[in-house]
DNA sequence: GTACGATTTAACTGAATAGTCAAACCGTAC
DNA sequence: GTACGGTTTGACTATTCAGTTAAATCGTAC
């Protein structure tokens, strides 16, 4: 049987074959989908025996699971913590424009595999949320959506912001910076751009984002 | 052979056998994907044999095309045209988020399946493009961007509004009309809100949205 | 009512694919 | 070097699944 980490360092053969494993089927399962990847293509591209995939991760649903919850655990804790933060709004929003933002034209592929992800098996959102904060849902949401509606209102009061839902606030900036990654094939084909091409128009985006995002909420 | 809609039209025993079949793998397909989709579950869900999809539709594949592009055809020409056209930016806004909001909350999977789709079939987006104006890329870019540029040029220049690329200004208004539909499993765990709640979410969104999108380009 | 062609079905086929197993391998401890 | 336990492999199995086929059905025209 696999050991841990600790006992496996002991005689490691030529890499942790278990990283190897996960890295490929993270590969694959982000181009294929899921319910498209091939246990064939994963173990191909990690350069194994099909086999050792069901010795390390049992099913094909499992191995689906770590990588899910890897990606994940990647993805959201760091924006989840500056919205939660007591940082100034416009800062909170400038941070989490460039935080998604670069980490996303690292991993273009992420977005559609977690919507598509999210989309065929509902139970994934919660794991989705589970896995990136270490909290279940009923607790991150009072951290996110109260200290922002707490900062809304301190602008609203003082008459330098227009009033919004916090909901609307994140879903609004969220959509602004994921969007465009997701539906990445389409806004190429759009805006007849290829792969430098849209990547130069995110890097525009990243630097205009927050000054219109906080444009549409002056007063 | 099956014969074309004219002479099929003077037998149709219950229902036209086609139409029920594609709304049925509509269905499937929209809420599997076309990896995960099944034949058999889409024939069990039009409640005919099997061997009747491949009679109708050669095969998965074409299925699988006829279901996209059908959904394709009914999402995008309306928006692209809107975009398009000569009405003024601000009834353009207006109208967009209206018709694409209001869609979308009839068939709110839409769009997790077209982005999942384009994803894994980089094919699908020209095809989708194609399907929706029947115009190729090229043609509908200049439509669409330079119409856009016209506009923003001649209030930027009248000192209404402030300066921002056509492509920007079509992204983020897509990217804040479509991407809550999207990550819709994400965002009702993120608000806690069930099914009627995100309507209401969405019905609210659909009145504010104009006013922020136009109140960010203020100069 | 008989014949015909389009439609529909039950039963089948073959390929793809997840998953299993027993044997080979390999580094370490003795 | 021999034994041992974790690791890796090739060959296999069982199942799921798209696609095929031949026969049954059904409405229409004669």
């Amino acid at each position: 049987m696999k050991t841990d980490g600790q006992v496996t360092r002991t005689f490691e053969h030529d890499g942790d074959t278990e990283q190897r494993i996960l890295d490929a089927a993270h590969a694959v399962f982000l181009r294929r989908g899921t319910a498209g990847a091939r246990m064939q293509e994963i173990a191909k591209e990690a350069g194994v025996n099909q086999a050792l995939l069901h010795y390390y991760f049992r099913s094909k649903e499992k191995l689906a699971e770590a990588v899910f919850q890897r990606v994940a655990r990647g993805f959201m804790p760091p924006v989840i913590q500056v919205l939660a933060s007591d940082l100034p709004l416009e800062e909170k929003v400038e941070r989490v424009v460039e935080l998604e933002i670069d980490n996303l034209a690292r991993s273009p592929l992420l977005p559609a595999y977690l919507i598509s992800e999210m989309h065929h098996d509902p139970d994934r959102a919660r794991q989705f949320l589970q896995a990136a904060t270490g909290l279940v849902p009923e607790q991150v949401r009072p951290r996110v959506f109260d200290t922002l509606r707490r900062q809304i209102d301190e602008r609203v009061r003082a008459g330098t912001m227009r009033s919004i839902a916090p909901e609307q606030f994140a879903m609004s900036l969220l959509s602004l910076c994921i969007f465009p990654f997701a539906a990445r094939a389409m806004m190429m084909l759009l805006t007849g751009t290829d792969q430098k091409g849209f990547e130069r128009l995110m890097a525009r985006r990243r630097k205009e984002l927050p000054s219109f995002f906080l444009g549409a909420l002056r007063p």
